[in-house]
Order: C-alpha cells, then sequence, then structure tokens
DNA sequence: AGACAGGCCATGA
DNA sequence: TCATGGCCTGTC
C-alpha cells in the first residue's frame, strides 16, 4: 500500500494563493464561469468553483472579497495564467471604458448588473470542442456530453476529472462511439473537424492569430462551424473581442431591448458590430447574462 | 404527446 | 440574400 500515499500526493492540489487587483464579485465570477462561455466548470461549494483547463485542475474560492486560487501539482497553473485566464489587468477596465454605455442605457444596466463580468481566456482548440456540442443544447447537456467525452479519451486528472482529448486524439475515435455518448448529430462535426484538422498542421494555431474576419471565413470552412459557432470560439478561445455571437438569447435583445425587429441576422450583426464597437463580444456578455437573469425584465411588464 | 432547445446544412425562392 | 425543414437527444 506504499504506493497509496504517492497516488494522494500527485493527484492533489497545490495551496491556496491570493490572486490581488482582480475587480470580481462572487456573482461576476460565478456568471463568468458558469453563464455559458465556458462548460469546463463546476460550483464545488459555496463561491467555490472547479475547472480543467488544458491539463490542469484549477480551484478558485471567493473569501470575504478576496479571490483565492490553486491548481494541480502535477499539472500547476502559474498565477500569471490564472491571471491571463481571467482577464484580470488594467486591460479590462480600459475594455469597458471604450463600451457605449453612456448612450446606450440597456448596456449600462447590464454592466451595472454584473460589475467585473469577464470575457475568460480559453484555449482555442478546446473552446472549438465544446461549441461544436453546442447546437440546440441547454448549458448541463453540452457539460455532460462534453464530460462523457473527456472522461472516455482524455487524461484521467486530478479528482477523477478527465482532460480535453485533443483533435489527434479525437480523430481516432468513430463518429459511431461519439454518438453512444448522446452527441447525436454533432458527433458528425466532431468527427468532421477533427478529421479537417488532421492534414492540417499548425492550421487552429494559424487561424487564431488571423485577425477577426479572416479567421471566422476560416473557421466556418469547418463542417459544423457556422456563424454562431465561429464567433463564440474566436471570442472566448482565441480573445478576438470583437466577435458577436448572436444565438437566440442575444435575438431576443436585439429584437426587443434595442427594437431591431424585422431585421435580418445580418443586419443585426452589422448594427451590434458598430454600434458596440472593438470590444462587442464584452458586450455581449453583459447582455447575454442580464436577459438570462431577468435584468431586463421589470420595463416590459405593463 | 408534441413541441422546442444557446445551430448547421441543403434546398428553393 | 433570406426562409424552411431535417437532424439527435432531452426536457417541459
Amino acid at each position: 500500500m506504499g504506493s497509496r500515499k504517492i497516488i494522494a500526493h500527485k493527484t492533489g492540489l497545490g495551496s491556496w494563493r491570493e490572486i490581488s487587483n482582480h475587480s470580481f464579485t462572487p456573482l461576476s465570477l460565478g456568471e463568468t464561469l458558469l453563464g455559458g462561455q465556458s462548460f469546463v466548470w463546476v460550483e464545488i461549494g459555496a463561491n467555490q468553483w472547479r475547472g480543467a483547463i488544458k491539463r490542469s485542475v484549477v480551484d478558485l474560492v471567493f473569501r470575504k472579497d478576496r479571490l483565492y486560487w490553486r491548481s494541480s501539482q502535477e499539472y500547476p497553473f502559474s498565477e500569471s495564467q490564472v491571471r491571463k485566464y481571467l482577464w484580470i489587468d488594467d486591460s479590462y477596465a480600459q475594455a469597458i471604458e471604450e463600451m457605449p454605455w453612456r448612450s446606450d442605457l440597456v448596456l449600462r444596466k447590464g454592466i451595472d448588473a454584473f460589475p467585473g463580468l469577464r470575457i475568460l481566456a480559453q484555449p482555442f482548440d478546446e473552446t472549438l470542442f465544446y461549441f461544436l456540442l453546442s447546437s440546440a443544447k441547454s448549458i448541463p447537456q453540452i457539460k455532460s456530453c462534453g464530460e462523457a467525452v473527456a472522461q472516455g479519451y482524455g487524461e484521467k486528472l486530478a479528482y477523477g476529472i478527465g482532460s480535453f482529448p485533443g483533435w489527434n486524439r479525437l480523430f481516432e475515435v468513430p463518429e459511431s462511439e461519439l454518438r453512444k455518448l448522446k452527441l447525436g448529430y454533432r458527433a458528425k462535426y466532431v468527427a468532421g473537424v477533427a478529421q479537417f484538422l488532421a492534414s492540417r498542421s499548425g492550421w487552429l494555431e494559424e487561424t487564431a492569430s488571423l485577425p477577426y474576419d479572416q479567421a471566422k471565413i476560416r473557421l466556418m470552412e469547418m463542417p459544423g462551424v457556422g456563424q454562431k459557432i465561429a464567433d463564440c470560439a474566436l471570442l472566448f478561445g482565441a480573445g478576438k473581442l470583437e466577435a458577436f455571437p448572436i444565438d437566440t438569447w442575444m435575438d431576443k435583445v436585439l429584437e426587443s431591448r434595442y427594437e431591431l425587429t424585422e431585421w435580418s441576422l445580418s443586419q443585426k450583426l452589422t448594427f451590434a458590430r458598430i454600434h458596440f464597437g472593438k470590444f462587442a463580444g464584452l458586450a455581449q456578455q453583459f447582455l447575454f447574462s442580464s436577459e438570462r437573469h431577468g435584468v431586463f425584465k421589470t420595463e416590459e411588464r405593463r
């Protein structure tokens, strides 16, 4: 039984460290982690979350107004990686300043409701994968499909969490196997993207480094990737903060709060990119969270 | 029971 | 360019 100690040590997490100058609240951090831009986080206690990023398991906890984190000893995360992942630096406040909340009371209301809400800087390959699963599925369903794939084909991390297997590994998995994991017709997309990438070494990295418009066109060459999923992958996984994914929630916001009824989808997208500007994707996140949590609702009953 | 979900794709106007 | 129905599966 001498090996048990070693295993326990290897699978454990390091010690807690504080992360300063973050400007999150428990509400906005929870919403950032669980509100639909990432599917790898779970709430493990009051104001405490656990997630897997690549092969690192990371814990975050709020105590009073202080934020602490720790990560796997086997695959540790550095403080600078955590700060980058959570967009904790001065550029966040600058981005808020650049958004048109001074003239846009809807947006202002959203920002006031979730002060500190961020766009995460997630790994591009994983983000693409999760959003490929997202079509016509709810957040819990996307999570459970993703977990099933990670458990089946990824690496076992601390606490039995599975890592994202990577596209090379997924290329070896037949579509029929993925269908058994309840991916449904999305299994074809996952298998198709894996095959697409298998013959194009460095293609994803190259795409992420292109300007937003070009990167989006390239992403949409892949099976199962349309406008919405391309924008999600680019916003949440490649730092393209001008990307403005329009799902059914955002469509509702644009129609009911910005009065764009009768506008086509492409017209709505054009409006959003002009109106919200360089950080349209961040604005989108405030509006999305606000709509989902009923922040705008009081105005409409009458 | 039957419609519908945080979409994509092929069709057809 | 825009609108429609089918596609898997789970949920109300």
